[in-house]
DNA sequence: GCGTCCAGGTCTACC
DNA sequence: GGTAGACCTGGACGC
C-alpha cells in the first residue's frame, strides 16, 4: 500500500490522543491488531470504508490542551477527493474529535468517584466500533466468558477471516468481512476460532449484516430504544450485547460488572437480574447522555476508582453520608 | 497429567 | 411471564 494523502486535523480541547487511542485497561479503536507507539506518539491502524481498505497511520502532532492530529491515508487504490474527504470526516467522527466533554466534566464534579477517573484520564474519549459487524464480534465473544478469552477469539476470528494490510512497514489485520466470515462453515468457526456454542450467532450475524440490516450509522439516527430493539430481534443479542453493540449512550451491565458498579455507585443488594436493571436504571438517571463516558472513564480507571472509593468510605465523614 | 468446575449471556422448553 | 437447563471452551484448581 502506498500513501494516498496526508493532512492535520484539530480537535476540541481536552483531547488526549494517547489515552484515547491506547486505553490504559484494554480495547482498540479499529482492529485489535493496531499498533501503537508510545515513543512515536503514532498508531497504524486500518479500516474498510465503503468497500475499500485503508491503511492509517495517526500521529499526535499536539498536546492535550492544544490537540492536533496528522493523518496519513495508506491504500492500494487512488481517492477521489469526496472519497479523502469520506476518511477524514471518518476518523474525526471515530475519534470524536469535534465533541465537547466539558459538560461531561462539570456533571463528574458532583460524583466523586466519577470525578476521580476524570482526572486520571484527562481527555480520553470514549471510541466507539467502526462498524456493525466489528461491534457485533465483540459482543458475541463477551459472552460467557472472561475477557482474556474473549480476546483470544476475536483474534482468532481475525487472523482466521480478516484481511492483512501492509504499509508503511507495517503489518495489521482489519475486521473480517460478513460475506467473508459467511463462506465458513459452522464447524470450522469452532475450531479455528474457538468461539463454541457462539459460531452459530456470528455467522447468523455475517448473514444479517450481509442481506442489509441497518447500519451503525441508520441505527444512530434511530431513537436510542429504537435501535436497541432493532438490535435484539438478532438471534444470539440479548440486552447485554445490544448495549455494548448500539451506538447510543449505553451502560452494558454483566455479572462480573455488576459486582463493581453496585460498590461502586453504594446500591442495594438485590437479585442478580434485579441488580443489572437496577445499575442501569441509575446511570439512565444520573448520568443520562454520559453514560458511556462513565462507564468507559470507570472501567478503564478501574483500579484508582476502586482504592478511591474504598478510601472515601473508610473516612467517618462519608460513613455519615 | 488428568478430571472437574466455572465463567463478564442467550435461547428454548417447560410450567 | 418466569425460570431451569443447555451451550463451547480453556484456565484454574485439586488430586
Amino acid at each position: 500500500m502506498t500513501m494516498k494523502f496526508e493532512y492535520d486535523m484539530g480537535a476540541v480541547a481536552p483531547f488526549s490522543f494517547e489515552l484515547t487511542v491506547n486505553k490504559p485497561r484494554y480495547g482498540y479503536v479499529f482492529t485489535p491488531f493496531e499498533r501503537y507507539s508510545s515513543s512515536k506518539k503514532t498508531l497504524w491502524t486500518g479500516v474498510t470504508l465503503d468497500e475499500a481498505d485503508l491503511g492509517l497511520k495517526l500521529t499526535s502532532v499536539g498536546t492535550t490542551a492544544n490537540p492536533l492530529i496528522s493523518v496519513s491515508t495508506y491504500s492500494e487504490i487512488d481517492l477521489s477527493d469526496r472519497e479523502e474527504e469520506r476518511v477524514l470526516e471518518f476518523v474525526k467522527s471515530h475519534l470524536q474529535l469535534s465533541l465537547n466533554i466539558s459538560d461531561f466534566y462539570d456533571l463528574a464534579e458532583e460524583h466523586p468517584i466519577v470525578r476521580q477517573a476524570t482526572k486520571d484520564l484527562y481527555g480520553m474519549r470514549n471510541t466507539h466500533f467502526p462498524d456493525l459487524f466489528n461491534a457485533a464480534i465483540v459482543a458475541i465473544t463477551l459472552q460467557m466468558t472472561k475477557w482474556d478469552r474473549s480476546l483470544q477469539m476475536i483474534n482468532l476470528l481475525y487472523k482466521e477471516y480478516g484481511k492483512g494490510l501492509s504499509f508503511n512497514n507495517n503489518q495489521i489485520i482489519i475486521t473480517p468481512s460478513p460475506a467473508r466470515v459467511l463462506k465458513a462453515s459452522e464447524e470450522n468457526l469452532k475450531k479455528k476460532c474457538g468461539v463454541g456454542y457462539r459460531a452459530k450467532y456470528v455467522l447468523n450475524m455475517a448473514k444479517i449484516i450481509s442481506s442489509g440490516f441497518s447500519t451503525m450509522q441508520e441505527l444512530k439516527r434511530m431513537s436510542a430504544s429504537a435501535a436497541k430493539s432493532k438490535l435484539m430481534e438478532i438471534s444470539g443479542i440479548g440486552e447485554y450485547s445490544a448495549d455494548i453493540i448500539t451506538p447510543h449512550p449505553s451502560f452494558p451491565v454483566d455479572t462480573w460488572s455488576a459486582k463493581i458498579f453496585r460498590c461502586l455507585f453504594n446500591i442495594p443488594e438485590e437479585e442478580p437480574r434485579r441488580l443489572a436493571q437496577a445499575i442501569k436504571e441509575f446511570a439512565q438517571t444520573r448520568f443520562d447522555k454520559w453514560q458511556g463516558y462513565v462507564y468507559a472513564y470507570l472501567l478503564h480507571d478501574l483500579d484508582n476508582v476502586l482504592n478511591f472509593c474504598m478510601r472515601a468510605r473508610s473516612t467517618p465523614q462519608s460513613k455519615q453520608q
